[in-house]
DNA sequence: GATGAAACGTTGTGGTT
DNA sequence: AACCACAACGTTTCATC
């Protein structure tokens, strides 16, 4: 399970989560290896499942969406699992998550204004009930996982 | 600032946001255009901020982190600066938050363990009264941005 | 893992609408 | 301004060692 990645392996993985398109060639010279060795190094962690994937982070703000909130619902009696199936719907969600507490689901969600905040959260106050904490800033957005953590 | 992004630009936003390392010469042919025009249209949503990046999603659980965690913060008195100068340097810490509301910050974290966690919450009482949840599974993780949301 | 060759992709120039 | 065509160059991929 908690796979063998060496200290190869890791210089790998930080090329790739500081830039996913960077050629296999490039990687190589700065690691030391030929570009068929980094492939093939690349493939065996994709089939461990150590990489993911390649995602292009795509701004928020710059597609009109400029308001980001945290929104966390705790569910009425028996609407879990039906909100569960239905969060996968909604395209403001970008992440949601189900959590131990006293609420049962965080999401963090992506808004035109605050009139689409609205309407997002009239979806939800059938199925729970809701606390909304608007986002004012990022501090840390999706930090590259290291070797020494 | 809402730029204009039309349907073939959506449709190549796609693709990226699904896999990263999609060749453009490849995306062309979806989309009907020559691999030089996929790349200039590519570049010009670079330039424009539009796509801010490109990164490899590596495993937490592959990497010997199997707890995940949401915790906030309610700062105390003048200790919210110092603890924002402080979690960029936190390597648990995966997004951070600055939100409204009775908590000044909201963290997403990865842990080895238990044993990691009280450890991670004991370096932050200092800074503020926190609150944890741990994550129990992901419903919705990194969904890409669509053209309508 | 390395090498070498063939297939494929990228990038720059020039030309078309 | 956006795209295509073509050619030079770099990259990937497969065989082989």
């Amino acid at each position: 399970m908690n796979s063998n990645i060496d200290a190869l392996n890791w210089k790998i993985l930080e090329s790739l989560q500081a830039n996913a398109r960077e050629s296999f060639a490039s990687i190589g010279r700065k690691v030391g290896l030929t570009p068929p060795a980094v492939a093939e190094r690349v493939k065996k962690m994709e089939d461990l499942g150590i990489i993911e994937g390649y995602k292009a982070k795509v701004s928020h703000a710059k597609t009109g969406h400029q308001l980001k909130a945290i929104i966390t619902l705790r569910a009425f009696m028996g609407k879990l699992k039906p909100f569960l199936a239905l969060v996968t719907t909604f395209k403001e969600v970008v992440n949601c998550y189900r959590i131990t507490g006293n609420e049962n689901i965080v999401m963090e969600v992506v808004l035109k204004d605050q009139f689409h905040l609205e309407e997002f959260i009239d979806k939800l106050i059938q199925y729970g009930e809701t606390r909304t904490h608007i986002i004012l800033s990022n501090v840390v957005t999706n930090a590259p996982i290291g070797r020494k953590l």
